[in-house]
DNA sequence: AAATCGAGTAAACGCGTGTTTACTTCGTGA
DNA sequence: TCACGAAGTAAACACGCGTTTACTCGATTT
C-alpha cells in the first residue's frame, strides 16, 4: 500500500552529495546549529543513511571539512606582494558562499563542545604552522599567527558579523592598510 | 517525609547570583552549549527560578551580557600610545576568566540562531560606532572597525583557539608589531 | 528466472533541552 | 497570632536531537 519513492541508488554518489551538502550547511550554521536530518532533507534521502555512510556526525564533519583545511594554495605565488593579494581575495569574497568556506565554518564551529578542539588542532597544524614554515626570518610562528588572526579577524567581521563598513565597494582603502599590514608581517619590518 | 534545604531567601540577591553565574558560563561556553540547568545548578537553586526571574534564557543573555558590552572604559586614556596600551590589556588577559569576558563570549555565541543577531548589533551599536565617534579624520568607521577586527581576530586565536605562540611570555614581540599597527589605524596614517 | 546483497526507507529509542505547572515553605504585616 | 504573599522546590511537559533497528526494494549475477 505505502509505496517506497526511492532515490538514484548509487552509493558513491550519495555519498559525495551528503559531503557537499555537509559543507554547505556546516559552513552556513556551523556544527551545532546543523542537524543530520537537514543534511539529509537537503541531499533527498533519509537520516540513517549519514551515520550508515559516515558513523556520526562528527565523523561527517572530520572527513567534510576538516581533512579539507589547507592554506597552502594561498603561499604559492610567493611572498612578494601577499598582503594586499590576500586582503583583495579575502575582501571580495561572496557573502554568502554555497561551497565549504574555512573562516565562517571555523568561526561558526570554534564554540562547539564536539568539534572545537579538532578545528583548533587544524588551525595549528594545517593552518599556522605551514605559514611559519613560508616565512623566512626569525619569530615565524609569531608572525604566522598574526597573520592569520589579522585575516580572520578581519573575514569574522565582514561576513560573520556583518559590518557594512567593510563591504566590497570600499576595498581599496582596506586593501592598502591592511595590506601593508600584513606584508609587514611576512617581511618582518617593523611597519 | 522530605524535607525541602531551602536557600537563604532573598529575591534581589539571588538574582544577581544567576546573573553572575550566567556570565561565567556564557563566557565560558557559549549560548547555546549552556544550559538553565548548569545556571541553576551553579548558584545552587531550582532551574524554576531562571525563567522566574528572567522570563527565558534569550532574555538572561540579553540582561547578563548584551546589555553590558561597551568599550568606552577603554578609550578614556586618550589616543596617544593606545596601540601597544591595548595589546598589552588584550595579550595578558587571563586563560579562564571566571567574569564576563566581551571576546570570548562574542566569538562563542555568535554562531548561535539564537542570539547571534543581538551580538552583530551590540558589536556594531556599542563597540565599532563609539570607536569610530572617537577618532578623527576621514573613513572612521572602516579604520574603527578595522580596529575591532585586529583586537577580536588577536584575542580569538590567543585565548579561543589556544594558540601558545601569543601568550604572554612573547608578549613584547606582539606588543610591538600589533600595537604599531593599531596606532596607524588611530592616527590615520599609512604604516 | 531465481537468488542475493547492498541501497534506501520508516519508525522508534533514549536522552537532553527550555519551559511550565502545582505544590511547599518561610518571613512579615494587620 | 495568623493569614497572606512571595521565594523556592519538585516534577512533568513537549520537543528536537543523534542514533539504531527492522524492513523493503531493486539491480546485478549465476
Amino acid at each position: 500500500m505505502t509505496q517506497t519513492p526511492s532515490r538514484k541508488r548509487e552509493a558513491a554518489s550519495t555519498r559525495e552529495d551528503i559531503l557537499a551538502a555537509a559543507r554547505r550547511l556546516f559552513t552556513k550554521k556551523g556544527f551545532d546549529a546543523t542537524g543530520v536530518r537537514d543534511i539529509a532533507g537537503e541531499v533527498g534521502i533519509n537520516v540513517a543513511l549519514v551515520n550508515r555512510y559516515f558513523g556520526s556526525k562528527e565523523a561527517l564533519f572530520e572527513e567534510a571539512v576538516i581533512e579539507q583545511v589547507t592554506v597552502t594554495h594561498l603561499l604559492d605565488e610567493g611572498r612578494d606582494g601577499f598582503g594586499e593579494r590576500m586582503v583583495r581575495y579575502m575582501g571580495t569574497k561572496d557573502l554568502a558562499p554555497d561551497t565549504l568556506d574555512q573562516t565562517l565554518v571555523f568561526v561558526r564551529s570554534i564554540a562547539s563542545p564536539t568539534v572545537g578542539s579538532h578545528l583548533k588542532q587544524a588551525l595549528e597544524d594545517r593552518v599556522v604552522t605551514p605559514i611559519a614554515d613560508w616565512l623566512e626570518g626569525e619569530n615565524r610562528q609569531q608572525r604566522a599567527a598574526l597573520i592569520a588572526s589579522e585575516i580572520i579577524g578581519f573575514d569574522m567581521l565582514r561576513r560573520v558579523a556583518g559590518l557594512s563598513s567593510l563591504d566590497p565597494e570600499h576595498i581599496d582603502i582596506v586593501a592598502s592598510r591592511l595590506g601593508s599590514t600584513l606584508q609587514a608581517y611576512v617581511d618582518d619590518t617593523t611597519p
